[in-house]
DNA sequence: TCATTAAATTGCCACATAGCAATATGGAAA
DNA sequence: TTTCCATATTGCTATGTGGCAATTTAATGA
């Protein structure tokens, strides 16, 4: 028997490729990247990566329309934070596939693989 | 001590976005999940899709320029595969995660659990 | 109330790209 | 070769969006 991949309505497959459309932006991925560490402010985060404080918030606004982080006012701030652990592991794949090809390409290159650890 | 995630360059965050980007649209998702029952030639995708030619052949240069997609050509006509099994990692972690909201978006609404199953 | 700080929103511009139509390329067959 | 079929490429338009500047909104404090 065929393995069949389970059916799909185009309206699934386009709500899956705007999950994916979101994490698609490097500045998304950096804002991220930070809240894995721990939730941050926007000014914390603004100055971290060294963007305008619109960019930053525009970024956020659809990370938290696709529902991957939250948000929480503190007095005068507010803070985000991730909210949808999947996202560590779509990087964490991501990362793997990349760093997997970089170690072929470096034999590719005739580099011992005692060299690259 | 705090949980540090591993320090990454601007050049491979932005490589990682450049990946998600690829996911990031529906015709080419399309294209992936007919992949990932078995290889297909570009007509058999054009038909099965209702698309035309021109972009679904734009679509698998993309992925083939990505690595995900393998490319062979057999006399008149080339035969396109998934090469990169991470991808149906990524989308069976975004389908799950979907398909948990809507569970969970169906028991907001008073719907019981028993009905969903 | 007014001033200050934090965050979100708006208007604008530049650029990328999805889809379409038309054309070009490449291989197989007559 | 010439013809035909499959695929790739190009030119085009429309749309989406990332970044910037300016403004607005929200909460706090004087």
């Amino acid at each position: 028997m065929s393995k069949k991949s389970p059916p799909m309505s185009p309206l699934q497959i386009k709500t899956v490729a705007r999950m994916f459309k979101v994490l698609g932006d490097p500045t998304r991925l950096a804002i991220l990247k930070m809240l894995f560490d721990q939730p941050l402010t926007v000014t914390e985060m603004v100055e971290a990566l060294e963007a305008k404080q619109a960019n930053i918030s525009k970024h956020l606004g659809m990370l938290h329309d696709a529902g991957l982080v939250s948000r929480e006012r503190n007095g005068n701030q507010v803070i985000y934070a991730i909210c949808e652990p999947m996202v560590f592991d779509l990087c964490q794949l991501v990362c793997c596939k990349l760093q997997k090809d970089a170690v072929q390409q470096a034999r590719d290159m005739g580099i011992k693989a005692s060299a690259l650890r």
